[in-house]
DNA sequence: CGCGTTTGACCCGCGC
DNA sequence: GCGCGGGTCAAACGCG
């Protein structure tokens, strides 16, 4: 549900043909319609391009968000991609506290350097799902482990891929703090087979580390991560809200 | 009975 | 060197 609208969210915000930018057409055609009608309907035509004239806004501010995110998001790519390089001797816990600050922000998909790639998910889940850490992404899990950690009052499950008895993939999975409606699903490693089950509808929580190589999917993922990011911020779920509601009224007018 | 989950104990790295 | 905390192990348990 929520994906839904985000997509709608970020299709209103990345592309430039959105529906939104079609209003004016369609407040065009109202007017037209009203040809000889009378002062009410003028008003309201004039409410409404006022109305479009407030959305369009509302609609570049959006875009400059998501740029400035996009922004963010190369520059700590970068600042990682250096750490890699210049901190290759550190010990183990200091590099997993890099890796895991930059995939707080991020989820790094091509860390060529980072021999155990760590791959940060957020997954929404539904208000009934609220008891079970379960994550639906393809791969068959075994759990191994469940820890309170000190930062966050809810468990962290440790998995691995039962899958393949080789197969080196580990996941942690545990309730955000900031919203309990999140799971963020902690990947480690490169799974060495192919994925074992593909349930219909589970696309836009389902991450494949395997082909992580692929730009598309790349994209995609951080598409997740950046609506992830925007739906924990009040004022931008309000504007989204507002946005949507004005576009339902006039397109079913 | 087999398999997966739970949970307390243990290990180990890190910071002081 | 010691204590803390995250990660893992493995015995106990539950379910089909």
């Amino acid at each position: 549900m929520e994906f839904t609208l985000l997509d709608t969210c970020l299709d209103l915000s990345l592309n430039s043909t959105t529906s939104l930018d079609e209003l004016p057409i369609k407040q065009q055609e109202v007017i037209g319609l009203g040809g000889g009608i009378p002062s009410n309907d003028e008003a309201a035509s004039d409410h409404l391009a006022k109305e479009v004239k407030r959305l369009s806004g509302e609609n570049t501010k959006l875009r400059e968000v998501l740029s400035v995110m996009y922004d963010n998001y190369n520059t700590l790519r970068k600042q990682y991609m250096n750490n890699c390089s210049t901190s290759g001797t550190s010990r183990k816990r200091k590099a997993e506290k890099i890796t895991s600050r930059v995939n707080s922000e991020l989820s790094d998909e091509d860390s060529s350097c980072n021999k155990s790639r760590v791959l940060v998910h957020h997954h929404h889940i539904q208000r009934s799902d609220h008891t079970t850490l379960l994550v639906k992404d393809g791969y068959e899990w075994r759990k191994y482990g469940q820890k309170i950690t000190r930062d966050n009052p809810y468990p962290r499950a440790y998995f691995k891929c039962s899958f393949a008895p080789t197969c080196p993939v580990k996941k942690k999975v545990q309730r955000s703090v900031d919203d309990k409606s999140i799971i963020v699903a902690t990947y480690e490693g490169q799974h060495n087979h192919s994925k074992v089950v593909l349930e219909a509808g589970e696309g836009s929580s389902t991450t494949t580390i395997g082909h992580s190589h692929k730009q598309p999917e790349f994209n995609k993922l951080l598409i997740d991560q950046m609506a992830s990011s925007l739906t924990r911020d009040p004022k931008f779920k309000a504007a989204l809200a507002a946005a949507l509601r004005e576009k339902t009224i006039l397109t079913h007018k």
